[in-house]
Parts: C-alpha cells; structure tokens; sequence
DNA sequence: AAATAATATACCCAAAAAGGTATATTTTAT
DNA sequence: ATAAAATATACCTTTTTGGGTATATTATTT
C-alpha cells in the first residue's frame, strides 16, 4: 500500500485554507457536507481520494480540481 | 446517479492533450498503465474518478491534480 | 461502398473508498 | 496540572470504483 504523505498539494491547501478560516475539521465536515473522516484522510494525505468528495471541500474555499503542471517539489518526489 | 459531463477541466484536457499527440485511448492506456476503461470514463466526464488514477494520466502530460481557483479554471484549460 | 480502426456502451467481479462509531493521542484553555 | 477540545487511529459495513471482456456504434481509410 502506497503511504500516506502530510504534504501534498490538496492536504496542506485545505489544511492552511482551515485554519486560516479558524474552522475545526468537524466544522468544517459540516459546512461541506462530507464525512470527518473523509476531511480527516484528505489532511493527512491518504493516496487515494474520490474527485468529488475533494472538490466538495474545494468548492467551499471556491477552488476545484485541475490539471496544474508539476512543480518542482512534485518531480523530486516522483521516484518513490 | 450524478450525470456525466464531457466537458470539464479534466476531461478536455486529457482528450485534447491526447489528440495532439496524436494516439488513441488504446495506446494512451498502455503508456499511463491505467486501464482502457478508465481513459474512457475519464475522457467522458464520470463523475467520480479515483485522484491517483487521474493523476496517472495527466503525469503522463506532466501535469498533476492541484486546487485551481474556480474563475481561473476555464481559462487554465484552454490554454497550454 | 466495404473494411478496418477507434470509440462508446453493457455486463460482472474484486478491491477499496467513504462513512459511522469508538478509542487513543495530542493540543488548547482554565 | 487538569479538564476540555481537537485531532488521530482502529474496526466494521455499504457502496462504488476500476478493470476485464464482449458487443455496438461511430470514424477513418482504401
């Protein structure tokens, strides 16, 4: 199984985006409709995400997934 | 069930990168390893796609899935 | 026009996500 | 230091994805 990586371009933009917005993950749970558990995965990284469940959260801070080329940190990250 | 919808940021990207290289979801399916039938529901706009399998594809275009603001998100598409 | 390639639709199955709840750990406030 | 709040981990169930295969439709080539 893939591990789990804290730092990633979706995590630590809803992460920073929360607590910016002093909201807590159960807060915001409620607001977006989605599960905490699912914001809970989302923050910590887990690999494997639905789309719309992401976007559900994004929308809520009016971002929305997209193709973005690859940073820099993304393409050293590559390899593992 | 939510519907489908060809055209979204991901789904256009993808076709159109595609295209302009010239291969089919075939052959774009072997390169990416994803599966075919997965080429398909991506390009044909399936509501709910797995973000490592999308993410699959789009590295393959050196691209990634990223939090994109919503205003910007047709023109970030077109483009490029 | 016919033949071939490419794309789309329909079925089934195994694997995994999302969610709920309960428990543990960490952080914050008193 | 203690209590309370917030976050993280673990177990279980239901739902749905992704993939394979087979068939149908559309596009391209000859």
């Amino acid at each position: 199984m893939k591990d789990w990586n804290r730092h990633n371009a979706i995590s630590d933009f809803v992460r920073t985006r929360r607590k910016e917005s002093k909201m807590t993950q159960s807060e915001l749970s409620d607001l977006t409709g989605v599960g905490l558990r699912f914001v809970r995965d989302l923050e910590q990284g887990k690999p494997n995400l639905m789309t719309d469940k992401v976007n559900q959260v994004l929308l809520f801070f009016g971002h929305t997934l997209a193709p973005t080329p690859i940073s820099d940190e993304t393409r050293r990250n590559l390899g593992e």
